[in-house]
DNA sequence: CATGAATGAGCGTTCATTCAT
DNA sequence: CATGAATGAACGCTCATTCAT
């Protein structure tokens, strides 16, 4: 099982099947119940050699933290063209972020469950990524409100944590998409535009919001 | 450190200590991290007194989760008045959210974070107590939606995702909440339902949620 | 389970309980395994008590040991007339060590398994009692080759190992007995006479040792 | 104390050292009061490579009673040449059994004694090896009763509780040589050929067993 | 580099035992 | 006496980590 023994690679190719194998792990048992024994053998690596390159259980974990975030970050900023209105743009990053939420569930346990559980600093390396969205939401916000209408009254903590809600609901519906089998990117990015763009009043009075491009 | 050794204190009482020691800890080291010598000594009692009461470290978990979701829903629900608006109800039942977790950071932490991440049966433990909030948000909207106009067509399946989304951003502005200083649960609670209950769109055409009492 | 629960018994009577229940929990779990809470539950009394009786776990499994010895010896010394042929004396003897063996195999347990196997002081308890045994057997030797031929040529050395071979079997055949069901003490004890009076030469020779009484 | 610390040995001899120093604290600990600590500390060894290599203290126990019964059965078997009489191959497997408890006595404490003590799993570990040689002792006898007079009629029953008492006499009698200090193999091999073979009777009436060589 | 050998430190758990009421 | 409350001391076991070859 895992990567297939092959001798003499790069160190940087080798790094990259630990990562992969130690995100694995991580994504599934949890941090703590993660043994270096199953990455090390699920990496098709020798323990010393994990030690040597990656130091210690720590940095071996922050290693996927960051590695895992700067993925994420890039999938979503990849999925967004920046001259498109502010609706649109928010629609594509959402599908973005749940098309990548998706097909890597174990980097987004590491993320969003593992990384939040283990201690002040690997949150903190978290908290990093995750403000670099938030900011990027907030801006998005800022800048309907300015084209919306001339005078944006609404205070910048307003609209941060209007961001962090946001976020914060994207995340929650990213994990209830993993958990329920046959939820599309596209499905879970339609609810949360409603959600977030119309908000339940528009919603209730029949003025949803509607993806471009047609219902 | 910890509580004063007092010494012969009834069962109950005891219990009581040691599930506030259980919880504190739990709550900032996480399950695994946790040891039962730090818990007991935080309890100010001996470690075999608590197994005597409380058997295993999992039964101390899951008895750490049960009385803690018990007492957020308890707070939850004492702050809702059954017979008023659906906007009304939210609102009141989010600052209580907002004000309960507030003031118990470490029982949020053991019920939001780490319950969630360490097995299947605490985080049944957990779903259970979830599904309950979000049955009720669910119904609250479906009220709403038929209180708006004669006929309901959000399908079943669209109101779950758009509770399980109102539930998951609340959770997420709590924790947000519980680190920015100087966040009140009322704030917390307008930013939210502005987000949810207006949307977005609203605010940005400068029609935002008027939370009852005027802004 | 165990003694019914009845106030203010003598001390006397309340230890025969309590070494009651010690006998059969010990027998059946082994010393170590046994525990005191268990005994204690099983006397019907409270744990302090036992303790304020007994003492401690080793005393309470001495006193076992001790009260179970004497129980032995006595029943095998009432099956036995002095006066009788030494042929005679032995099967008595035998058939009353089997029959009381079987009637009581915790009681066996303890003094053949338990007793020997932990630590030299139990083991020196039974010794002592077996000593008494094997010394029975002897004299009863050395009497029957008085009688049989004027010069009783057995060294003392000699004889004290045939007692002893004699008294092993003995307790190897009760255990095998306890083991086997449908063996009667009465065979077992027909059984050890033939092997140990006749010898398996004289039974091949086709002249067993025949029982008091006929075959 | 214990085996000298020699470092970074094969696995196999250090296997072997744990065994040693394992057959010899549960030899004379018993199962239950000898602790794995204790064990490495006697092997010169850390307590995590004794689970490395035998991975409970069950497994551990196992392995010890397996190697002990190959090494008595097989110390027995070197001793016995099957071509030869009846009597005489049951005085040369005696005396080589004799020896070999007087040469192990930790090993005979853990077969006879511990083994039988502690649980179904261990007991039945030590009871293939014993049926062995109560089979082998039930089929010398009956070759013998065979050879004897051409009508065999010792009923099947009756030469098994036989073989159980001769073997059970020589169980007890080698523990009882161990104890008894300037007991040779011989002699207690002899003492047991007397009684099993010659029987009380004939001893009293003159005629003794000869060991093959003359007395 | 890869590997087998090896360990310090700690964790969950249990039990005989005591003491205040 | 009987009981509930309480603990010191240990035990089986595991894991991240290192070093010699």
């Amino acid at each position: 099982m895992g990567a297939v023994k092959t001798k003499r690679m790069p160190r940087a190719v080798r790094e990259q099947q630990m990562l992969d194998a130690a995100v694995q792990i991580f994504g599934q048992r949890g941090y703590m119940a993660a043994s270096m024994d199953e990455i090390a053998e699920h990496a098709g690596v020798s323990k010393p050699l994990v030690y040597l390159y990656l130091n210690s259980k720590e940095d071996l974990f922050t290693a996927c933290i960051r590695r895992e975030a700067a993925a994420l970050t890039a999938a979503v900023r990849a999925g967004v063209r920046p001259g498109l209105p502010a609706d649109r743009q928010l629609w594509d990053g959402l599908r973005a972020f749940f098309a990548y939420t998706a097909e890597h569930p174990d980097g987004w346990s590491v993320l969003h469950l593992q990384a939040r559980t283990h201690g002040e600093g690997f949150a903190a390396e978290v908290a990093t990524m995750r403000e670099e969205i938030v900011a990027f939401v907030t801006e998005l916000i800022v800048v309907a409100a300015r084209e919306a209408h001339r005078d944006p009254d609404l205070p910048r903590r307003e609209v941060a944590g209007l961001a962090e809600a946001l976020v914060g609901a994207a995340e929650s519906l990213a994990t209830w998409a993993n958990a329920s089998p046959g939820t599309t990117a596209r499905q879970a990015a339609a609810t949360l535009m409603n959600f977030a763009w119309a908000g339940l009043g528009d919603l209730m009075d029949g003025r949803p919001w509607t993806p471009p491009g047609g219902p």
